[in-house]
DNA sequence: AGAAGTACTTGGCATGACCAAGTACTAAGC
DNA sequence: GCTTAGTACTTGGTCATGCCAAGTACTTCT
């Protein structure tokens, strides 16, 4: 029970809601996203990353075209599907419900209960 | 790729922090303790509450006594240990932070990027 | 004794984050 | 032309944990 996987616990679905926002704001490829979970401090490893990619695409919610890159392999550039933004938007309420119920709870103090 | 998936995804760890929260603010039985998830809409059923307290009692956060009942069987009373007290506190941590790194993806609009 | 209610236990399943390699393409150096 | 380095993407296996579905055990009421 250590503190490490504790936190990798917390991330799980999470993840996928994040990912899912910073496709919605425009076309984009893996390392990029990579760079921006990096800087929000939501660290996440290429392979946690792309097989959530595939996840999302074969479930509908996600489509890529790949363009070709000047320094490397041609890229994946994702974009959301209308069920990717419908899918979102009910994330969007789930996770909020979710800091609200954690809020309930750990709001209270001792003298509460 | 459906939403109640990703709900029970998304309260994983995030249960663990709840319910230590509950203990930390005095003695209680499981009962109890799923009536104030219920309450929070932190759905939660049986199967899942004991074996997590099972699982952080093994890992030394948790003590309980048994106390009789007035109306069936005895009753697990559970208590932070000292050890538990301090998980407590850098899960706290590790919420926030999690919190604080989500909003700062998900604040982010089109236009950003 | 039998039934109902409460409290706790247990075995198996599914999901997704992680690790660690591995593949494939491009450009630069010799 | 071959090797090396860099970038992008893939894949197989492991693990923790929430869930489901029964099952056990104790008490009270009829």
């Amino acid at each position: 029970m250590d503190l490490e996987n504790t936190q990798v616990q917390m991330r799980k679905g999470i993840l996928e809601y994040c990912v899912l926002h910073i496709i919605s704001r425009g076309e984009i490829y893996a390392s990029d996203m990579l760079d921006e979970l990096t800087a929000a401090k939501m660290i996440v490893v290429e392979g946690t990353l792309y097989p959530l990619l595939t996840r999302l695409k074969n479930a509908g919610l996600l489509e890529y075209k790949w363009v070709e890159s000047k320094s490397g392999p041609p890229r994946k550039y994702y974009k959301l599907t209308l069920e990717g933004s419908n899918f979102l938007e009910k994330l969007t309420e789930t996770w909020e419900g979710l800091i609200h119920s954690t809020e309930m709870i750990t709001s209270k103090s001792k003298a509460a209960s």
